[in-house]
DNA sequence: CCCGTAATAT
DNA sequence: CATATTACGG
């Protein structure tokens, strides 16, 4: 009865292939506009069939609209298998996926101190991802980020002193926003109002003080300890052992370059790692990649971090 | 268009 | 679970 069935899906699946030609268009479409714009690909002719050679040198973005200059380096190859495939180039545009963004204290430092610099006003997705100057990372990343972030804020001035001060108060969900957040020096002055920014102003210049939030910096340094640790583990070590720190450890080692902190937005966040594995050579090798083997599931995740370590 | 939010998906 | 993605109003 097996061969009824086979053949059934086999009819069918025959019956709904499409021409090459209706593929070629869908392949584009699922690169992400980002990205294709990185690889200057917009053109509805990606790339003849037939070359297989693929991209070498990727230009950055000639001109951005805004007075952001910055037409960083852009260092960011396809994962890839290691398997001599060989038509990778073309892969790209069919199994182009970003790997998950790991939000590393740092980069999320970075996010905080451009919002913080930016004020809640001029604070949105894509400024901060602008003043950000992380290659690589999308609008949509920061928006979510962004999301979830004031969420977090929102949290922390409705609670005040509620009740206790202990940790023990916050539910598990909370906890783990906690986490992220509380585990990095929180310039937390930007809460209340946003800033004037008018016209011919700069986008940044303005420090608040509100009253609120001292405690919590208490309880959030104590969560931070802990937060470290968790942090790149989760729960996900099931039996209490050594946390293992990875073969490939990454915050062991980070390359920070010539870029000095944000708060200028001149810099050129050349040298900032984002990627996706390099089958060849990436001289620098500034990202991390961390492939995480479930059963029978492997989820990559793209750990692009911020200029600048200082802390 | 872009942003903000909530719901939903991976 | 942490992010991503989508949907929808503003």
């Amino acid at each position: 009865m097996i061969e009824e069935e086979e053949s059934n899906w086999f009819a069918r699946w025959e019956e709904e292939l499409p021409s090459p030609e209706e593929l070629m268009p869908l392949s584009q479409s699922l690169i992400t506009p980002d990205l294709a714009l990185a690889f200057d690909i917009t053109s509805p002719n990606p790339n003849p069939p037939a070359g297989l050679h693929h991209h070498h040198c990727i230009t950055a973005n000639q001109h951005p609209p805004q007075t952001l200059p910055p037409p960083s380096d852009f260092e960011s190859a396809e994962y890839s298998g290691p398997a001599g495939t060989g038509s990778v180039g073309d892969e790209t545009a069919r199994t182009l996926k970003r790997p998950r963004l790991v939000w590393t204290p740092q980069l999320h430092k970075r996010f905080v101190d451009a919002v913080a610099h930016l004020g809640i006003k001029n604070a949105v997705p894509k400024t901060i991802m602008q003043l950000m100057s992380v290659d690589g990372l999308t609008r949509e990343n920061v928006a979510s980020h962004l999301q979830k972030y004031r969420l977090y804020l929102k949290r922390m001035q409705g609670l005040s002193s509620s009740a206790s001060t202990s940790p023990c108060s916050m539910s598990a969900a909370d906890a783990a926003t906690e986490q992220l957040f509380a585990s990095n020096p929180i310039p937390h002055p930007f809460l209340a109002r946003g800033a004037a920014a008018g016209p011919g102003k700069e986008p940044f210049m303005q420090f608040m003080s509100p009253p609120l939030l001292q405690h919590h910096q208490q309880m959030a340094a104590a969560a931070a300890a802990v937060a470290q640790q968790q942090f790149y583990h989760q729960r996900q070590m099931g039996h209490f052992g050594l946390p293992v720190t990875a073969g490939g450890g990454y915050d062991a080692e980070f390359h920070a370059r010539g870029a000095p902190h944000i708060g200028v937005n001149r810099m050129g966040a050349s040298g900032l790692g984002i990627g996706y594995a390099s089958p060849s050579a990436a001289p620098p090798k500034s990202y991390g990649e961390d492939v995480h083997s479930g059963s029978g599931g492997e989820r990559r995740v793209l750990t692009l971090f911020p200029t600048s370590s200082e802390d």
